[in-house]
DNA sequence: CGCCAGGGCCATA
DNA sequence: TATGGCCATGGC
């Protein structure tokens, strides 16, 4: 069975670099971690077009609430992830919008502190942790469960424990973990974007085979 | 037409 | 702690 490190090599050699996360500053990678929650990216997109220059923390955070959940739209879930900007953009404006402030707090307090967001739940924290705040925290969604488990490993049902069991078979790097979960990403992308999904894909949620030819060949 | 996407909250037991 | 219901649009 491939083991951690290997999985990421087979990952590397087939996809390269993925240059993470989309967004172009770390406010709008938060924005873009809440938006993306059990949605296509492709549907965020769109969100993140109708609010065009209106992205920022302190538009967003007094921006009336039927006007930013229109906007929201076709991102889904639109009144949730209203409020769950309003309160995201309220946070971020508590330390005066300040990025660099915010990576100076230590990692698992940071998250502590994250979490006790409504609306920002483990996954939301660690891809904000990785991708905004440089902490080195391995995220797993739907994918990385789906993918480890066709591959052969017996998958934590708890996220802690899944991330702990990972993070104990990689150095804790935040380049390293960050580019880890992109082409987990990229995997899936490849093989569910498009129809017919190949039989077999390890990440396609009714497809039982393990031939896993993406990894294996 | 049905399925599901880079989840999370809340009520219930 | 652990299920179950709910949120919602858009592409395939």
């Amino acid at each position: 069975m491939l083991s951690v490190p290997e999985i990421y090599q087979r990952l590397f050699e087939r996809y390269g670099q993925q240059h993470w996360w989309p967004a172009e500053s770390a406010y709008e990678m938060l924005v873009g971690a809440v938006l993306t929650q059990n949605t296509h990216w492709r549907n965020v997109e769109k969100a993140l077009g109708n609010l065009g220059n209106q992205l920022k923390p302190q538009v967003i955070s007094a921006m009336p609430h039927d006007q930013l959940a229109n906007l929201l739209r076709p991102s889904g879930y639109y009144n949730q992830k209203a409020e769950r900007l309003r309160l995201l953009s309220q946070w971020f404006i508590r330390y005066d919008c300040d990025v660099n402030a915010i990576r100076r707090i230590d990692g698992a307090l940071l998250r502590h502190n994250l979490l006790s967001l409504k609306g920002v739940g483990r996954e939301t924290a660690d891809c904000m942790l990785v991708y905004a705040f440089d902490k080195p925290f391995f995220i797993i969604d739907t994918y990385t469960r789906r993918l480890f488990s066709r591959i052969g490993y017996d998958v934590p049902e708890s996220y802690e424990h899944f991330r702990l069991l990972i993070e104990q078979q990689l150095p804790p790097s935040v380049e390293l973990y960050n580019e880890y979960h992109a082409l987990i990403v990229a995997l899936g992308k490849e093989h569910c974007a498009a129809k017919p999904c190949c039989g077999g894909c390890p990440l396609e949620r009714d497809c039982h085979k393990t031939h896993l030819n993406t990894l294996n060949g």
